[in-house]
DNA sequence: AGTTAAACTTACCAAATGGTAAGGAAATAG
DNA sequence: CTATTTCCTTACCATTTGGTAAGTTTAACT
């Protein structure tokens, strides 16, 4: 149980921090920046976070721990077979358009070798890993086709994450609501799955 | 004509430098690592480029250049109408292949407000003019689909840019031979592209 | 040979940055 | 009221970074 909060500081420094990182990127974010903005000195942060690197942790960890929330959310439902992976996709680029940030730091965390990539690699693994097993036993069973569950999964990830790319392209070139791009997209996702995966799919070539 | 050179420190500069910027981003990048892993001294970099930001336009500029001049190629061949697209898209493709560095120097610069993205506006928009005002004439003899040739363009863009994260995304999970996927996003841009253009093409739905 | 320009180096610096150490305010617990 | 813990601040620092200034070496031209 928390005891006494000056006004929620931490929170707003995590909001602050999700802004400047997905935007900005990690190196081109400063302590002192971020502090300055809210009115707190560095140190404030540095006793909330220890580091900088925690502090893209915990942002990471809030943004994953949103995205898996609503996961969990679709995981639960009593959708069946094809429609349970239809209404993921639709969940989350429907979370995606709803919080642009979070893709951003996607986008910011999806680099290898950037400094918040182990941690995203933590926390994506055990989903990874649920989702592997999950279309193994459909493959089985001969609901779903019998492909590399991994290249599915990674080839979907990087076409929400490239979502984040587009639509910052796109705005960079004034073009603002940019739903109809979006919207192929996610058509174009759900075909590229239903080709990989569905069974009983005709393919039109 | 140019003098007498040391053996082509300039070049080798360049050559380090892009490798940093596509890999490591902008802001990691440090003048004196380069400088080191050359056997040269940080000053010799600022002799021949002056600011970080001057040796990262010039790493765009020749990079961009390698760019246009293939697309110059197909420009020039006889290809006409829908396999002029398809030659293009190929084209790119091959090359992102064959040069990953360019790949990820794209996708490093192609983040609005990043240091590199003006420069790139700047290299990009004669290309843009041209392809718009050929596809404008094409859309006004009805050869091509009415629709705003900026939206394709920047799409098919981010679609190359987003390539980039795959094959890191696909890399980092330790799957090295990403070829499949590639061609899949190859097919995936050309029916993207035709749906969007082609007026004889039958929409599966 | 001597002059000039190019290519590169040594010396130095101001600013920014992440981080440490220690102390003060404020709230809770006793 | 006092002690303690949480939260935040002031003071300070080591390091890194891009960049300036002023040589020094090397090659070309005359």
């Amino acid at each position: 149980m928390e005891k006494y909060e000056k006004f929620g500081t931490k929170e707003k420094i995590l909001d602050s921090a999700l802004e400047s990182f997905s935007t900005s990127g990690f190196d081109a974010t400063s302590l002192d920046v971020i502090a300055k903005s809210l009115g707190v000195r560095k140190q404030t942060i540095l006793y909330h976070f220890t580091t900088k690197k925690g502090l893209l942790n915990a942002v990471v960890e809030r943004a994953a721990g949103n995205l898996i929330d609503s996961i969990e959310e679709v995981l639960n439902s009593d959708l069946k077979g094809w429609e349970r992976i239809e209404a993921l996709a639709r969940m989350i680029f429907r979370l995606a358009l709803r919080e642009p940030l979070l893709l951003g730091l996607l986008r910011e965390v999806s680099r290898p070798g950037s400094v918040g990539s182990e941690r995203l690699k933590i926390l994506m693994t055990p989903l990874m890993d649920r989702a592997t097993l999950w279309m193994q036993s459909e493959m089985r069973v001969g609901r779903m086709r019998r492909t590399d569950p991994r290249l599915v999964i990674l080839s979907a990830y990087s076409t929400v994450v490239g979502l984040a790319t587009e639509i910052e392209v796109l705005r960079a070139a004034g073009i603002e609501q940019a739903l109809r791009p979006v919207a192929i997209r996610r058509r174009e996702l759900m075909r590229f799955l239903r080709v990989s995966l569905d069974p009983d799919y005709l393919q039109s070539r």
